[in-house]
DNA sequence: CATTGATTTGACCAACTGGTCAAACTCACG
DNA sequence: CGTGAGTTTGACCAGTTGGTCAAATCAATG
């Protein structure tokens, strides 16, 4: 194994470029839709050269997979124990929604993935989120349990809220078809804020 | 123009079963990610006998597609300006997640095409579906502005409804690798009724 | 400015893709 | 059984795709 050089000025350039190219292009046609020569041209890099970076196009889109995927789990990692309950899953729901309407181009290749049958995604679904989910999905019953929000099936609880705010993101096509001039974003907050609130807000 | 003869009885089965196949491809890989091969084999018919049948691999695309359209409208085209809203609501989003959990193929192919910014499906989305989204979402607005259920912006609602009804079928290998044993379609009718109910019912 | 390693590219290749076509085969009907 | 329309296929084609490679160019260092 060769000892891995530190890289260039130009290597770090370079590998952004690719990258922010090839998040464009996947999110836009999926892997297999997407051509190296797509990737290449909107990096503004010839194949051979973009391909002097990256060893295949199945390397790009590992990596681009393995920096989304952490901070895609962030937001619910940071769904805090010691806050109080409904507020703490409110500010969760808006940060979702934020990412959805700053980074749509990463819940769009994210759900590409899914929909696909996460054939390149079964392992991180299976082991890091699947943990997370477990135990917040606990944390969850407890709030629960002792009654400080509503009862409702916790890991429903969290795929409602996935579903929802990414929505706007990977419908997005569908949804500014249908709003017209009106903004999605303009309201969506509010909206989804009032479906939780009413929802969980513990009846006395 | 010649006059289209009348099928037989083989043209009839092969163009169904070709259907059939090219659902199960499209909707797991996209257009772009489908070959006419695999879609023949799937068939299990040649490629130039597939050909004989429908005139490219497009024209295979649209036949599903246009198909597809008519079956997705009818559940909201079935919400009734005469019944008891909240009722009405709530069987329209259980009809959405009994399509979810029969026809999710067909949710896939639909999701596909709008992540990627729906480019074979603008006609029928700005038309068709726009004017029935138009009249539906009016509908929820009378009866909001009647008190007869409680307000939230009604195109925001309607798109809650689709969002979390299909998610079950377009995230489908996500939702069951993370709950394990358990059948995600137990919980998820129950779970979208409080939802809804505890969101619509009018507050005294 | 010379040299050496890093970077870039045109030309190329093999595999795959959507689609064509003429020839062969099958089937219903007289 | 013969015949003509309906059906099926092997061989083929042109365009695209992921990837390679040797040669050319560039940049930094002494």
């Amino acid at each position: 194994m060769p000892a891995p050089r530190a890289p260039t000025r130009i290597q770090r350039k370079n590998r952004a470029t690719i990258l922010e190219a090839a998040l464009d292009v996947f999110s836009r046609s999926g892997f297999r839709g997407s051509t190296v020569d797509q990737i290449a041209k909107a990096a503004g890099l010839s194949k051979p050269n973009l391909l002097y970076y990256f060893p295949s196009k199945e390397a790009i889109f590992n990596e681009l997979m393995a920096g989304l995927m952490d901070s895609w789990l962030d937001p619910l990692r940071r769904l805090d124990a010691d806050g109080d309950p409904l507020e703490e899953i409110l500010a969760y729901v808006q940060r979702k929604l934020q990412m959805s309407r700053d980074f749509p181009r990463e819940s769009r290749l994210y759900a590409n993935e899914i929909v696909q049958g996460a054939p390149r995604l079964h392992g991180v679904i299976a082991g890091e989120l699947k943990d997370l989910v477990e135990e917040k999905t606990a944390l969850l019953q407890s709030w629960m349990d002792n009654g400080r929000i509503n009862h409702a099936h916790p890991k429903h609880l969290l795929f409602s809220i996935w579903s929802l705010t990414q929505h706007y993101a990977d419908f997005d096509a569908q949804v500014r078809l249908l709003m017209g001039d009106e903004d999605p974003f303009d309201a969506a907050p509010d909206y989804l804020e009032t479906l939780y609130r009413r929802m969980l807000t513990p009846q006395s």
